[in-house]
DNA sequence: TTTGTATTTAGAATAATTCTAATTTGACAG
DNA sequence: CTGTCAAATTAGAATTATTCTAAATACAAA
């Protein structure tokens, strides 16, 4: 991935403040810094920097989709009164199937979603 | 939640063919019983069902969001070629912090999410 | 330079979902 | 029963996040 001026602008907008934006929250901090930004680029960007892998996508509750910058691998716990994202380390030395989550101290957990991402053995048969 | 005909009627479509439909898929195979049913039904019937946990939401790439009613806690893998949803269970006794979930053979994973819904501290004290 | 390819841009288009307002349903009280 | 009321359903309009389009720009390589 070439790493062009807007694609900068973003990732450096997105590592500012940790608070997993929408991609319009991003476009408005973007122009503060490149008043000429668009909306179309700021997507763009997002979509190259998730497609490499410095960016991940957080679908939560009925709104725009979230970005996250943080690499270390985690969960996202998903406050369901004030829509607030945090970030959950693991340690990600552990085995998937075996995954240690600290929810912090008076955290309630309702419900937990995992999706996992990859390619079914069908698809890895065709792919040989 | 009053289990009307319309809300018996998405919930039964959902069980028939457990393929993680859309609402629009849900649409279109519940018209097959009930013609006059309306779209905005079946998006008001899931969103009760979901709110009452009998059906899950599945979010997925940038299409629809897709339902499920499979109720014993799983995974889902996703497949990132053919786009099918596979449901991955788990040993439910076993605790969140040492889940155990079983990978069929031939699958490959290139990433797996984590949301955990809940309550973050500073709302729960807020509403005691 | 010239050429080609990728990126950016503004705005239009799309698609999923939600909203609106009128109608229907069904439970319950009288 | 019959009337009342709240909840549910409905069709279609509205919204909103996201994607698409086509033109302009950038920028690397020949």
């Amino acid at each position: 991935m070439k790493l062009t001026r807007q694609r900068k602008l973003v990732y450096d907008t997105l590592l500012e403040k940790l608070d997993h934006p929408t991609a319009e929250d991003l476009f408005f901090r973007a122009r503060k810094k490149q008043p000429e930004i668009s909306m179309a680029t700021v997507y763009n960007c997002l979509e190259a920097l998730v497609k490499c892998g410095l960016v991940k996508q957080v679908k939560v509750g009925k709104n725009a989709v979230r970005y996250c910058a943080n690499l270390c691998e985690h969960a996202h716990f998903v406050c369901e009164v004030c829509g607030a994202i945090f970030d959950l380390d693991r340690d990600n030395r552990e085995k998937f199937k075996n995954m240690q989550i600290k929810i912090p101290r008076g955290f309630k957990i309702h419900n937990f979603e995992i999706a996992i991402h990859g390619t079914c053995s069908d698809c890895n048969i065709l792919r040989i």
